[in-house]
DNA sequence: TGCGCGATTTGCGTCAGGACAACGTTCCGG
DNA sequence: CCGGAACGTTGTCCTGACGCAAATCGCGCA
């Protein structure tokens, strides 16, 4: 009785080296989820009694600082799996993952992963691939971080963002969930303040375009000269 | 005719899961290089041909910046798993790793990778951890960066350092291979004027100890308080 | 022992961006 | 249609950190 069909995992990576009997058993395990928009998936510190794989919408993972302020650790976009704190020998979770959107996941007890591995060694290579991609693009963020300016930091943002859950639209690409400019603040380390300035000036200059919650590149290859410092300020020249 | 020893890995976590024939069979397969100080095990975007296990001293990894700018990503300490692009299907190295001290590591083919972790199948659970953990402590690293002042993160930096390179002496305890005022500018996205300025007042209150290429944390504790952001601040009071 | 180079220190000017605050706008329930 | 709340915009002020540059120190080598 498996509640979840093989064909709405057609495109996840996770899967791509088992067989269609194989596929089924992994399956069996699984549950499929629903979370409205704001739910929370998990929370950070919870135990980690479940890893996920997320089959449609988008979730928010965030982390909570020591001080209480908060960070847009990433964003995570269908097909991909999350959650996988068991696999990194973690018993809690380490953020918190939050429904941007209506969003379904399917949903494993951890306990089924070391079994699900040990018989289907392909999952912990596409895991690791996974995680190491991950890795990259921590690593990436961190060096944006160290060496440029708040507005390249913004645009590099938005076109990680739009790359992920970009949604072409005749005026450009939009960001296909709801988006405050306090979430991009969070994402960049800086202030709504700052985003909201550096926002209104790429407007005037047709880069993007804004709205409550919404966010359109509307030349990102513009963008990307600017997230690269190819251009010297999007602020100061009108 | 194996060269390499299975009493030197001992405590490799990589090799926890095998059996002495298991892992004489997996280091039968490796060599031993010695790399001389500020030589460089592999250069950023250099094809990823292999991968290492560090026996002996401690590795630098940097990444540089479009712009040229270098950053350092983290320290490889003995025992460690690295350069193991290859597991992340990478073609390429995605940094450089450079020997802070005259080093050692066991290495391997990337080619026997995949056969190895089929083969056992620890191993690709540990390398998951290893990367889990390693992705942990970059995410910590953004968080930092985001949402903590220069000499919090300057702070952090140390600790980090002194925890998995600490070594004790009678004044505290001081970090295992020459490290410079740049080095440590470049680990926390800041300035070797600014790290040399607040090194300078940390040394006048006896929080550490400097010297050319040389820090002593004498009193970790406060300096921990102070990463925290518990103590207002080192400069101002002194 | 003396020399030279690289590491470190430090003063000063500048400015990006954070804090604070007030106001405008959109959305939603009644 | 109205009121309130959340979201977004914008102005002003001010601090912390960077850039530049020059002085100083210390180690390694001859």
């Amino acid at each position: 009785m498996p509640p979840v069909d093989r064909s709405v995992v057609a495109d996840v990576a996770l899967f791509a080296g088992l067989g269609p009997a194989e596929l089924d058993e992994v399956l069996r395990e699984a549950r499929s989820v629903r979370y409205p928009k704001d739910s929370a998936v998990f929370h950070q510190g919870a135990e980690a009694d479940s890893f996920f794989v997320l089959l449609h919408g988008h979730l928010r993972v965030e982390k909570t600082t020591p001080q209480g302020q908060q960070i847009a650790v990433r964003y995570v976009s269908p097909g991909e799996i999350f959650g996988v704190a068991q696999a990194l020998a973690l018993k809690h979770y380490p953020a918190t993952a939050v429904a941007a959107v209506e969003s379904i996941a399917l949903c494993w007890p951890s306990a089924a992963w070391p079994r699900l591995t040990a018989k289907f060694p392909s999952l912990a290579a596409s895991a690791l691939q996974t995680v190491g991609s991950r890795l990259q693009d921590t690593q990436a963020r961190v060096i944006e971080m160290s060496s440029e300016q708040v507005e390249q930091r913004v645009a590099h943002a938005l076109l990680r963002l739009a790359k992920q859950a970009g949604r072409r639209i005749e005026t450009g690409v939009e960001i296909d969930f709801p988006i405050s400019r306090q979430d991009v603040a969070e994402m960049t380390g800086t202030t709504l303040h700052t985003v909201s300035r550096i926002l209104s000036a790429w407007e005037q200059q047709g880069l993007v375009e804004g709205g409550r919650q919404r966010i359109v590149l509307r030349d990102p290859h513009k963008l990307f000269a600017l997230a690269e410092g190819r251009i010297p300020s999007a602020r100061s020249g009108g």
